[in-house]
RNA sequence: CGGGGCGUGGCGCAGCUUGGUAGCGCGGGUGCUUUGGGAGCACUAGGUCGCAGGUUCGAAUCCUGUCGCCCCGACCA
């Protein structure tokens, strides 16, 4: 390619104010996207480049594991999501797709995801074991109405994802082919010359039993990871699971009521009456609204040194009740409190707060749901809300399990939490992006969808499935976000846009010329991606240009091009081999070579 | 959704307090010089000052409304 006839750069002089986060500032700046709206991007031709080599590493390890390529609608019909029963969910409430109507007045939505239709589609084409397994995946723009689109590509209305379902006979395949897939998976973050860590984390709004997710470390990441130095275990902090640190018993000779006027949080109690966190009982009250209207208030209590974490709460309700679980809230808004609640000290709370204070008159659930974390179950003796405005109280002999608490894991595992209670290995925290997620659906959606298949005894069966992401987009911006440094982009060559860029810097010398166009058509005659920057611009500037987009080798052709003498020079140690012209791309090849493999 | 900030040529910004009819740097074009690290000089093109009302003789500037964009966010029970 040529710069200035068929590949122009767009690289701007400053950053836009915009961008953040340098992956965001640099994919700006080195012209690989522009922005059209709030989480909506163009690729540029030099961005697409990118997508088209991080796509040619999927397909080369998916394929390797027998998947099939097709392409899918993005414009799906309600009816189909109603069936999964997904519809509410994902429109109503937070929900991010984007839905519309035709002229006819029929619902569709834009889609965020593709189990309806892939299963609808293999049900049609999968009637035996004996085309069994089966997996089809697709490289696609997704659309989804985030709550706030941010960082450029890493939070986009609009991006690139590569999806996967598979489809088969029994779980145990399902469960042996999710492990294929997983390292597939590590092939392909390898070879995009990115460093991952695979976590087990939450199924989130896509169901099913097991699900693990590929992050890349990053500061900026939006996601939490726990992990031991060891490797012995690693999780998404919604989903981790530890045991929590040995609270300090109470004095069993404590009782009764104490005023706590003005004092709203824990810690504030335990300095002014002289307690420990972990003595303390904390109930947060939730409100959950489920599918069909069902609004059910919850109970949920923790011990004073912990947190609730919502996603587990939210698991948990979902499999509660039978219904869906759209929304849940904490109850605080006073005009809520007032219309269904009454004699509701909010911030004095106890764990035995009754069924009373809900108004008859509300549409809630006339029964606080009540659940507690393993962390405060076992304690009898502590200190909660008294249910009195300004007063706390201290429990003793205070059983949960008599009084319909249902017992259940619903805390935040955090850093310095033992695994094992044989194990001192402690956990730690980083942040991490995600860029790859791998689920083990099971039959949620072909029981939902009525996707059956003969199985060797003649009898009609639901499919197992099983669904794998990768976010394509999220893949290139994370790599920068990995390998950049002061001058710009740092490309592992595996997923850079050109291998190569070659910068004449004199195009008045007809020597030079002779030579770069040379060295050009042998690269390309050896199908080397090579860009050559022939722009009549000072050496300075494309010196800058070539850095900033991040191609890993430059060939500067110079002064010394009467001697036929070129130099090669590394974009990211900044090695530079002065070099004869003939020998030049031997050099390239070994020097490259070298390149690829460390880095896969 | 709540809180904060910002909308002025392609990009980055000033001007607004104290109204007088828009400016700077970069980028673009032309010419000359320069030519291995974002060059110099000269000329030049390019703006509904987000949008809609209002106040005023006069609004980028003051008032009201509206739209858009960016950032932050629930240790609190």
């Amino acid at each position: 390619m040529r710069v200035t006839t068929s590949f122009p750069l767009g690289t701007l002089r400053d950053t836009p104010s915009e961008a953040e986060i340098i992956s965001h500032q640099l994919l700006l700046k080195a012209g690989y996207i522009r922005r059209v709206n709030s989480g909506i991007y163009a690729y540029m031709p030099i961005m697409l480049r990118v997508i088209e080599k991080i796509s040619a590493i999927i397909d080369r390890e998916l394929n390797s594991i027998g998947c099939t390529k097709l392409l899918l609608p993005q414009l799906h019909p309600a009816d189909l999501w109603k069936k999964s029963e997904r519809w509410e969910g994902y429109t109503a409430g937070e929900g991010i797709m984007f839905n519309l109507k035709d002229r006819q007045g029929k619902e569709f939505g834009l889609a965020p995801t593709h189990e309806e239709v892939i299963t609808s589609i293999a049900s049609e084409i999968i009637n035996s074991y004996k085309q069994l397994p089966q997996c089809f995946y697709q490289i696609q723009t997704k659309f989804r109405d985030e709550i706030r689109p941010r960082f450029g590509l890493m939070r986009s209305r609009e991006f690139i994802m590569k999806d996967g379902y598979s489809f088969h006979s029994s779980e145990k395949d399902l469960a042996s082919f999710y492990e294929e897939v997983g390292n597939a998976y590590e092939n392909i973050f390898k070879s995009c010359g990115i460093d991952t860590v695979g976590v087990e984390a939450d199924s989130g709004a896509i169901g099913g039993a097991s699900s693990k997710e590929f992050m890349v470390t990053a500061d900026t990441g939006e996601d939490s990871i726990l992990f031991t130095q060891s490797g012995s275990y690693a999780a998404n902090i919604e989903k981790a699971v530890s045991i929590p640190s040995q609270p300090i018993p109470l004095k069993d000779n404590i009782s009764g009521l104490i005023e706590t006027p003005q004092q709203k949080t824990i810690l504030e109690i335990c300095e002014k009456n002289n307690l420990d966190p972990t003595q303390i009982i904390k109930v947060v009250v939730f409100l959950a609204q489920f599918e069909g209207k069902l609004e059910v208030p919850i109970l949920a209590c923790i011990r004073g040194d912990q947190h609730i974490n919502e996603v587990k709460l939210f698991n948990l309700l979902n499999k509660l009740y039978s219904s869906n679980l759209l929304n849940l809230g904490k109850i605080e808004d006073k005009n809520i409190i007032e219309e269904n609640l009454v004699d509701f000290p909010i911030g004095f709370i106890g764990p035995d707060l009754d069924n009373n204070t809900i108004k008859a008159t509300s549409n809630w659930d006339k029964k606080w749901t009540r659940i507690i974390d393993h962390s405060a179950s076992n304690l009898s003796s502590f200190l909660s809300g008294a249910n009195k405005v300004n007063w706390h109280k201290f429990f003793q002999e205070f059983s949960f399990t008599s009084k319909d608490y249902i017992v259940e894991d619903i805390r935040n595992a955090k850093k310095g939490d033992r695994i094992k209670d044989d194990d001192n290995e402690e956990l730690k925290e980083k942040k991490g992006i995600e860029i790859g997620h791998i689920f083990q659906l099971g039959q949620k959606y072909s029981e939902k969808l009525n996707a059956k298949f003969s199985d060797r005894d003649g009898q009609l069966k639901n499919l197992w499935m099983g669904c794998y992401g990768i976010g394509v987009t999220r893949i290139a911006q994370a790599a920068i976000e990995q390998n950049h440094d002061k001058k710009g982009i740092c490309w592992p060559i595996q997923i850079s846009p050109f291998e190569v860029i070659i910068i004449p810097t004199n195009l008045k010398d007809p020597i030079q010329i002779e030579l770069t166009e040379q060295i050009y058509k042998n690269f390309l005659i050896n199908k080397i991606d090579v860009l050559l920057d022939d722009r009549d611009e000072r050496a300075g500037v494309k010196f800058k240009d070539a850095e900033l987009i991040g191609i890993p080798f430059q060939i500067i052709i110079g002064r010394d091009s009467i001697k036929k003498e070129v130099e090669l020079i590394c974009r990211t140690n900044n090695t530079k081999f002065k070099i004869s012209s003939d020998k030049l791309l031997e050099k390239f090849i070994s020097e490259s070579e070298i390149m690829y493999n460390k880095n896969s």
